[in-house]
DNA sequence: TAGATTGTTAATCGATTAACAATC
DNA sequence: TAGATTGTTAATCGATTAACAATC
């Protein structure tokens, strides 16, 4: 009997540990390929530079669809590559950055996000000191232009670091003109419809995690 | 028949997820309780407003020593100061912070931290054109001052916003001369001797979930 | 062929969720 | 007392780890 389910993923979700490790294979790989240490490299020496598990690593490849070779290990440059195509980085994104404050300048000047298909076009602010600035090169336009930029570039990717009080007006802005996925980097749960993906960055958790382990730390005689 | 075991945990190590959770609460409520909406608040309630389980919520309290009181819910105000302690973000926490570059500035000019009982006190930076500067009211010093500070002011936490290629080195140093626990934004993996904290903010990882997360949701239909 | 390393199937572990008892 | 909400014990779920088979 055939299954009649139609409502069912088309792909499997990804779990989000995985999708959080694989860059740091990527980063790691492609270090390890400038230094040119053969062809290949073993699952067990990418899992003891990265103070893990070799299955742990097999795991993790063999869901991004990147093969081995029994007794050669896996070869590095397709590694990187199966890694950068099962992520999207091989296509570049385009993305706005609301807020063009310390945060927000520090995410225009950061050269890395080339490497992982991200490309911020422009930044928005609402000051009038900041508007018409060009901050790395990326200008600063009036958020007013905002939801019209939204829809005539197609953007999809929203990027906010503009403070707490505005997040969630300019989310549902963003929201409203098109954009489908928000990184917020401003220090609030934002809500969105259905359908619509947030990333929230919240430096607050990180430190929870560091500040209780130091606590235990230093508590132990 | 007594347990001979000596070598066991003071205290119970505390699963990752909930720290990371804590300080959404702890936001949460902070907000809450400014717009005072009664003194009480029900586990339902906040489960709601932060998009989560009643039940997990209430777990999550229970791990902070909080309680509450049928019929009524959490004490709002207990709720925040349970959380504030049980993080240690009752106490201040001297930092210095490490690469006063884009992102170090960023973090610099944070006001949140004090919050979360940080205090980055000074940073430092291997550019003579940063030497000497003060940004957002921190000095910044010489790094080659940087071990003989530490030593000095007994500081315990190191925020490593320094390019890459430095990371390991400066990361080196700072352990060296008495630091417990590196907050590293710089993206690699840092390697420390036991014993010794990292937490490691990678944008990439974060980014990575949303690309994933992005491309489903634009390949669906 | 022998041996090293990948790939896969099974077991374990821990976190989340559910069910229900306790309590104000 | 009745009912709402917390607190606790049990069940489920998913991720990690282990064991072993497959393969170059």
């Amino acid at each position: 009997m055939l299954k009649q389910n139609a409502v069912r993923p088309v792909v499997k979700a990804i779990p989000e540990p995985v999708l959080r490790r694989l860059p740091v294979y990527y980063q790691y790989l492609r270090k390890i390929n400038l230094e040119q240490s053969g062809e290949y490299i073993s699952c067990a020496r990418i899992a003891e530079d990265l103070n893990t598990l070799a299955i742990q690593v097999r795991k993790d490849m063999a869901i991004t669809g990147a093969a081995g070779k029994p007794k050669l290990g896996y070869p590095i440059r397709e590694l990187i590559k199966a890694i950068e195509i099962f992520l999207g980085w091989n296509n570049t994104s385009e993305a706005y950055l609301v807020g063009a404050g310390n945060l927000g300048s520090a995410l225009l000047g950061y050269q890395g996000f080339k490497d992982y298909g991200l490309n911020i076009v422009a930044a928005f602010d609402a000051s009038p000191d900041k508007v018409g600035e060009e901050i790395y090169g990326k200008k600063v336009l009036p958020v007013k232009k905002l939801p019209e930029m939204i829809r005539r570039m197609g953007i999809k990717i929203g990027i906010l670091t503009a403070p707490a009080s505005c997040a969630q007006e300019l989310a549902d802005i963003m929201v409203n003109s098109g954009v489908k996925a928000i990184w917020n980097f401003a220090p609030v749960k934002i809500s969105v419809p259905e359908g619509i993906i947030v990333q929230h960055e919240n430096l607050a958790s990180s430190l929870a995690v560091l500040s209780k382990r130091l606590a235990l730390l230093l508590a132990e005689r």
